[in-house]
RNA sequence: GCCGCUGUAGCUCAGUUGGUAGAGCAGCGCAUUCGUAAUGCGAAGGUCGCCAGUUCGAUUCCGGCCAGCGGCACCA
């Protein structure tokens, strides 16, 4: 006996063990025909899987939101195989679902063309066309690593071997004669995935993401679960490109950008404006927040850099330049400046916290590749700040910088902001003590703002740990903007210290 | 930096299967003073991204470089 639960509460009996489908039909026809997968007790679930002991089950269908999942991700597989099938030789890596949409990453020795994307989602449409059962089977490690060798397929033998977990119960997708290692779940046959799906754009993109690694060919596609969907998406994409900062900044002929000068802007009178509105906003929450505006050298000797470590660790992001036997290079960052100007005077714990903000000037040769826009530059203007304090003010600090930057997004309009918490890299510097320390405050900070935030394990700088605020852009691309980054490296390199209570030099 | 695509008048773009190029809009001149999706006429405007090579001749073919775009990597 088998007792199923449904959404509504009502349950129902069966006799022994039944599939999803099973329950689907017993239910309706309609509901049988719709069903695209299932939540077993919370987990989702092919139709096909077997429920053997009492459950909670929903019958998922295309209405259900986590139903895109699945279609973007069946979607990817159907690329894969009208791919695999057009051009025999490429190899499959691998092929998620992303928001919007799905990508698969493909080995061949001959790029793609534009033209083949055509020929690619006809060929998708052909597969659906085929409603192929889309059957789950579970392999060996062993078999799998033999049968995909047998078929070239080496890259595929390597996520076998080194990406999925050892233990992990190994299994494959099969529709017609093509087939993958995926962990599912997946649609019952190709004919569910509904015909509002599109191919968007190649890439490259690197094998495992790392750039030592080959690279691949990337193929974007969207995927939804009605064509009024997918055309609102499209329509959506044509909307954002009008409001591209790009198109606006010529229409409104606010700057432009040459050859001779990549990543950097000329600012025409109209854009001028708008920067120096922002500029006087941003003047008066510093003044509001309490912070002191100074202004900073952009050009400062190679030994104040090698002091701070940016020569050394820095090098290739800095623009150099040399006069009378003595190197220099054009500031990338304030800090170094900042500490200069703390610096020149002997601080008291009575003075602390100390607050230095600038619109610094900044240059960084930013590798060509990542020049995009104003977004990404090789001359830019921080509103960048430097606060001085003890480590017992650090929470307060942090947490009161986290609500003007609220303000100060609320007010430009960005609502929709993605906080994450950056920790400790392998490569760092300071003891584990001050990481534990700097990091809890930080998550203390944001907790106190009852901010939601991503936990970014390793990815903090190696100096210290950071907040970072990412923003969206019309087209929904994420660009981190704000950060607030606690270097407890910096001031100890460059001498920084003040006057404690019991009369000792702190740094 | 890597993969792919692109680079023609101020802007948006067409074109040349190798014989130095066109349109619309903008701008300029003249006329019009006409009330806000675009008044008429006229003249002008480009070493077809840059540098080499092949060729009698290249914007068109080959190579190199630069820049932009879409991603990836990077983002002290």
């Amino acid at each position: 006996m088998v007792n199923v639960t449904l959404p509504d509460g009502s349950v129902r009996p069966f006799e022994g063990p039944v599939t999803v489908a099973q329950v689907a039909a017993s239910i309706g026809a309609g509901l049988a025909k719709a069903a695209l997968a299932g939540r077993v007790n919370g987990k989702l679930v092919d139709t096909s899987h077997l429920i053997d002991a009492d459950a909670q089950l929903a019958i998922v269908t295309a209405k259900d939101a986590e139903a895109l999942d699945l279609i973007r991700h069946d979607a990817a597989h159907v690329m894969a195989q009208a791919v695999q099938e057009l051009y025999p030789g490429t190899q499959v890596t691998i092929g998620p679902s992303i928001e919007d949409g799905f990508y698969y990453d493909f080995a061949r020795a001959e790029p793609f063309t534009p033209d083949d994307l055509v020929a690619i989602e006809k060929r998708m449409e052909e597969i659906v066309k085929r409603d192929l059962p889309i059957q789950r089977e579970v392999w060996s490690r062993e078999d799998a690593m033999r049968v995909f060798a047998e078929l070239g397929e080496t890259y595929k033998v390597q996520i076998i071997d080194e990406v999925i977990p050892k233990g992990e119960e190994l299994s494959i997708y099969r529709q017609g004669d093509w087939f993958d290692v995926c962990r599912g779940p997946h649609l019952p046959s190709t004919g569910k995935l509904p015909r509002a799906f599109k191919l968007m754009k190649l890439a490259g993109a690197y094998w495992r993401g790392d750039s030592k690694n080959p690279m691949l060919q990337r193929i974007y596609g969207t995927a939804w679960a009605k064509k009024e969907d997918l055309d609102a998406y499209l329509h959506r994409l044509e909307e954002a490109e009008k409001r591209d900062h790009r198109r606006l900044a010529r229409q409104l002929d606010l700057l432009h950008m040459q050859d001779e000068a990549p990543g950097m802007v000329f600012w025409h009178p109209k854009g001028w404006i708008v920067w120096q509105q922002i500029e006087q906003y941003m003047r008066q929450k510093f003044v509001e927040y309490g912070y002191q505006e100074v202004r900073t050298p952009a050009v400062m000797d190679r030994s104040l850099w090698e002091k701070s470590g940016h020569w050394d660790n820095y090098r290739d992001n800095m623009f150099t330049t040399a006069s009378e036997n003595r190197d220099y290079a054009v500031k990338p960052m304030n800090c170094p400046g900042h500490v200069q100007i703390f610096n020149s005077g002997l601080h008291s714990y009575r003075d602390l916290p100390l607050r230095l903000a600038e619109f610094g000037s900044c240059h960084r040769n930013e590798p060509s590749g990542a020049l995009h826009g104003i977004m990404r530059v090789r001359g830019f203007t921080q509103d960048d700040a430097h606060i001085f304090c003890t480590e017992d003010q650090i929470e307060q600090e942090v947490a009161d910088f986290i609500v003007m930057l609220q303000k100060v997004y609320t007010d430009f309009g960005f609502n929709d902001v993605l906080v994450k918490l950056s920790t400790r890299p392998d490569k760092r510097v300071g003891s584990d003590d001050s990481w534990d320390k700097a990091e809890a405050a930080l998550a203390a900070a944001l907790e106190k703002n009852n901010l939601a935030f991503d936990l970014q394990p390793g990815e903090g700088a190696f100096y210290g740990p950071k907040i970072e605020f990412t923003l969206k852009d019309t087209l929904g691309r994420l660009w981190q903007c704000g950060t607030i980054q606690l270097d407890f490296n910096l001031p100890v390199r460059l001498g920084a210290e003040f006057v404690d209570e019991d009369n000792s030099r702190k740094p």
